[in-house]
DNA sequence: ATGTTTACTTGCATATTGCAACTGTTTTAC
DNA sequence: GTAAAACAGTTGCAATATGCAAGTAAACAT
């Protein structure tokens, strides 16, 4: 067997648990944050202050990939290297981290912003 | 020794990350929701259709309360038994659920609301 | 051509999950 | 009041996922 087909198991057709389905978990959002903050390489993320480790990493990656929340694009132009970007789908989440962020300032004290610049 | 000691594990200090330390698993939010809808006893939680098993539900509650998530109320006035109930900062996640809600209809065909009615 | 950086993969120890069975209370029925 | 049922968990264990360190191969820089 070359690859291991994907598990297609969806707990319930609530949009909340299938949403947790793919992204219910400690480091998959940490990711999602990092794109948005324009990070797309993958020594980027592993830069990021929480240090995911990179077996989990790339086991992410290729998840959001293959849900199509993000995509691989040449890291530069003409490069061999890639990158990874946000799709429209990756894009829609932006609510949800909006309102994790807000949720985290108001009832989590030391929490803040910034700390996570593009360099 | 006769408790163990909480865990003051914060990755970062980034809201995101500190958010997810909390919340950031598979059934969590779900529970969470459960209580947005009205659910406020042990039976209730394991008997929607995610099938929650109750020791994942027992460790989520007491996280839960650790973090002032959840308050324990009289199940019935008079009642010894126990229901769980948000607070305030439990709440203040609607926003997190909500946004989850939306991403998944608009993003993962098959999902649908409604099919986890109070009675 | 050689060395360095990048982007992973692999192996393994530890932690978390999931399942089923079991226990002690509280409530309900008689 | 007593017995049975329901409730709210706990416990033990197998399966899975995580975290860490080390290793590898392709890309890029010189």
């Amino acid at each position: 067997m070359p690859k291991k087909k994907a598990k297609p198991h969806r707990r319930s057709p609530c949009p909340v648990a299938c949403t947790l389905d793919i992204l219910g978990d400690k480091w998959t959002l940490i990711v999602v944050r990092d794109l948005m903050l324009g990070r797309s390489r993958f020594k980027e993320f592993t830069a990021s202050p929480e240090g995911i480790p990179t077996n989990i990493l790339s086991e992410r990656l290729a998840r959001l990939l293959e849900h199509g929340i993000v995509e691989q694009v040449p890291a530069e132009a003409g490069s061999k290297r890639m990158g990874y970007e946000l799709t429209e789908k990756g894009l829609a989440l932006r609510p949800i981290l909006k309102s994790m962020v807000r949720w985290g300032l108001q009832w989590e004290p030391g929490t803040q912003t910034g700390m996570t610049k593009k360099k």
